[in-house]
DNA sequence: GTCTATACCCGGATAGAC
DNA sequence: GTCTATCCGGGTATAGAC
């Protein structure tokens, strides 16, 4: 098989895999294994298991670290940083997962990727919150943003693998009614 | 030291080290290392590093597995469901963070509990969601449980580790808002 | 209740033939 | 590009003295 192949199946099959079981729950040999090869031919594609870990990733990280350098220059409001993390998240339901729920093998590549996976949440939160946030804005944008993610997800197993326009919708409305500030009722 | 405190302590220490490492990033000898003594005086006090784990959750899940119990044959609002969610979380920040972050664990211990990890979330949801939902309305649940887990979270962390009654309040609302159905605008 | 020492296994990774 | 064979480290768990 052409080597551009098994490398794209092997990062296949360790996204579904990795998504299931997590990053150190899942071994080598269980790759191999549903590659159909021994672990020793893994290596002639990938140097390492952290590495197929950074291939999986790296795009999407890329990706998502460069619509955060957009914020402060530019004019993004929340929804559409939320409509960008929700699409971000709708492109490969098992990248969302390793995401958001898979913070451990994150910290482990944190190193090799251009800003940490920490950081990157605490600017999207502090991007989300507004300038000066207090407390309640905070815990409002963070909010938001588990909307975004969990909701999306959710939504892609509904939908069998694909975001539709509707779901999307729901999914950021949910997002943006978790992040609005409630209308405070005036004294009488 | 008396073995119900040693017990004690090596639980919070377990509960510490499994939320920042994720649970098959912790090793025996973390622990150890932590408490001050050698991986084999553990095992004095439990006959496996899953026992621990299971030592930390079970309580809490027959807490929430009862939660569930009481949704059939109750008159539950989603409010009250979001409400006990929320202050089971606020209980402890590390339990919540295992609770919903490293699924990898739950499912090692499945087997143990009084109903399946899985179970409990897909019965929250349905409880959530109202009868026959459809997809736009599981969305809207799947983002309320998010918001009630992730927001807590957030608000421990910003009050040091307890959940002040505002903040309770701010979660709550944060989730009951995206759960709500937004109201149509009607045709004019 | 805790120690030293160690058995045992498993997972990541490498060497070298084909 | 994939194989067989193997190394190596680290992690769980145990034996037995103190």
């Amino acid at each position: 098989m052409s080597p551009v192949d098994t490398k794209q199946r092997i990062l296949e099959i360790a996204a579904e895999l990795f998504a299931r079981q997590g990053y150190t729950g899942t071994t080598i040999a269980d790759i191999a294994g549903e590659l159909g090869t021994t672990t020793a031919a893994l290596y002639y594609h990938f140097p390492s298991k952290q590495a197929i870990l950074i291939g999986l990733l790296a795009g999407p990280i890329r990706a998502y670290s460069r619509l955060l350098d957009g914020l402060d220059s530019g004019e993004s409001t929340p929804q559409d940083l939320l409509t960008a993390i929700i699409d971000i998240c709708a492109d490969s339901r098992e990248l969302a997962t390793i995401f958001d729920r898979d913070p451990a093998a994150l910290a482990m590549i944190d190193s090799q990727l251009p800003r940490s996976s920490a950081e990157m949440t605490a600017q999207t939160l502090a991007a989300l919150a507004g300038p000066h946030p207090g407390r309640a804005a905070l815990i409002r944008a963070n909010a938001a943003l588990a909307v975004a993610k969990a909701a999306t997800l959710a939504a892609l197993d509904l939908g069998g693998g694909a975001l539709a326009d509707a779901d999307r919708a729901e999914v950021l409305a949910a997002a943006l009614r978790s992040l609005a500030e409630p209308v405070k009722t005036p004294a009488p």
